[in-house]
DNA sequence: GTTATTGCAAACCATTTGCAAGTGT
DNA sequence: ACACTTGCAAATGGTTTGCAATAAC
């Protein structure tokens, strides 16, 4: 129960789904495969929108249904693969909650960029606290917001650009 | 310009809002200040319907209809007294954006539940990070996810209790 | 008196669900 | 064959919005 295989992180995601299927008597649809693929074609954050479109417009499998979409969403996340990690224009969004090192995120509030950071002392951190609470930990998110370098240095000299306009 | 008021952080989330109100050319009315009132009567987060619902039960004002309060939820947003911060249920959770130390959160992702940590170790090293990347840093946000500890401990026994059925 | 605001009910829209037809094992 | 899945269309439910009545300044 304690025991931290290094094949973790080996094990792909589409075999972890599959896994996780069969100890849930499920099956592993084509359907199912064309959603797990796409969701995990890149580290992306995505909304179930986005993701259906970009299923859509994969020419070597079959047309999946809106609703299976959500419902693989919900199994993903059920899987410990997915998590939902905010809200954005009124859709859930979602991030990898597996495979991926943790990190943080520098958002910039005014250009949009977003700089990750690793954060291994944070991570301990969490680690302490979650126990002190009992809370079984799967994983978590930083976000740090503000301005990045490129937005925050000009600030002296913002008027003179105003101005030529 | 450049001023760093002592009164800063003694001005009320309701005085702020009124401020905030006047340069925008709103009025402070009844039903906003009901609204206010209730939402910063404790520190605790909150969605819409409790707070819909805690502002029912206030005796020393008049009603205050379900619109108004999302309304008055996108204002204090706006003013940036709210921040929002979750969903829970279907539903959007909101906390305290003004007067109240950074902290973080330990998200249950079985009933939602969230237990709120201090971590002013964690917001010293993202100073230092944020210091590091040039970034100019006005807040951030940590969510720890997980399963709270009434919902991780049943697990084992889970299996007997299905089988009553 | 104007102009912003409220409450109501209807509209919206992402997500969920019932069900009959279809598919994996 | 059997149980799980799918797609569709309808239902759900939180949030938003149009509008006439009402209140703030």
């Amino acid at each position: 129960m304690s025991e931290r295989l290094a094949v973790e992180v080996a094990v792909s995601p589409t075999e972890k789904f599959t896994e996780f299927l069969l100890t849930k008597g499920k099956r592993l649809t084509q359907e199912r495969k064309n959603v797990v693929d796409e969701v995990f074609a890149s580290h992306q954050h995505f909304d179930p929108d986005q993701l259906i479109n970009h299923v859509s417009t994969r020419k070597d499998a079959r047309r999946v249904s809106r609703s299976t979409v959500y419902r693989t969403i919900a199994l993903l996340e059920e899987a410990g693969l997915l998590r939902k990690v905010a809200r954005a224009n009124g859709r859930d969004v979602y991030e990898h909650d597996y495979g991926y090192p943790q990190h943080g995120h520098l958002i910039c509030q005014k250009c949009g960029s977003m700089i990750e950071f690793s954060e291994e002392t944070i991570s301990k951190i969490i680690e302490k606290v979650a126990a002190e609470h009992e809370f079984r930990l799967t994983g978590h998110r930083l976000e740090v917001y503000g301005n990045c370098s490129k937005c925050s240095r000009p600030m002296q000299r913002r008027h003179d650009k105003l101005n030529f306009i």
